[in-house]
DNA sequence: TTATATACGATAAAATTAGTCCTATTTAAT
DNA sequence: ATTAAATAGGACTAATTTTATCGTATATAA
């Protein structure tokens, strides 16, 4: 319960590996892959996603790869879950709101008032912290 | 990502209604199902965890039920998550010490500073402060 | 004796997550 | 030009986890 999931694991990989090199050397899928022992496929995808949000920038053809672009201590951690795997709520009822229980929940506010810690938690930690 | 299950969802509902009730009054699985609209079977099942956990009391026969018999501001949501759930991390990798990759892996250290993080948040919350 | 409750193991179904496959496009190097 | 190595991304499969159900036993009030 409570977990994140490979791909978010994997762009911390990655992030971490990037920021450990010098300036704006490019680090390829292949690279991360090989040493961190993680699926090549499913990192290339997570490092694409993280290009389209401006986190990455993507060179292509050979000797192609991605850079960090983006200031990682101006992110916070809520931010970059999301980016990756879209609204972060302990539960669905925090979103959706077409729930048919709807009217008999008794435990929408508590809910509501966890998840909001949760989100403080990680809206107040950046990008920076964690892979620095 | 990040989300609680339904056990625990089904398990505050519980409390929440019984805490809601006159001192002492039984409730059964099914008049929480009733009421809520959820699975009966995995809310007796629930039901008994707590009970396991001398978090209720079960009383057998009909007119049975449980009713609380712990105190509510003495135990810490994290405690609470860890009995229904198992332990509380966001990676296996917080308790498991046997990943192939450990070698390899630059993001240990900051996943755990992240875990500590939701573990204290949660041990700071009791579960009075949601049920109540 | 019956009906209704807890107790609990086993299993099935559903949903989510993780991983793979395939094809296209870009571009540096030869 | 051709080749090789990289990103881009859709479609699909596999694995895992979560959720729900089933079946049987036991307890006990009426």
């Amino acid at each position: 319960m409570l977990n994140i999931t490979r791909k978010v694991e994997y762009a911390l990989i990655a992030l971490r590996h990037m920021q450990s090199k010098s300036d704006n050397t490019l680090t390829s899928a292949n690279e991360v892959a090989k040493q961190y022992g993680v699926p090549r496929e499913l990192l290339a995808k997570t490092l694409q996603q993280m290009a389209h949000h401006n986190i990455l920038e993507a060179v292509q053809g050979p000797t192609g790869g991605y850079k960090i672009v983006a200031e990682l201590d101006q992110i916070s951690l809520k931010d970059f879950f999301e980016k990756l795997e879209g609204p972060l709520g302990m539960m669905d009822c925090y979103f959706d709101s077409d729930c048919v229980q709807i009217a008999n929940c008794n435990i929408r506010v508590p809910i509501q008032r966890i998840n909001n810690n949760m989100r403080d938690m990680f809206s107040q930690m950046t990008l920076q912290e964690v892979t620095q």
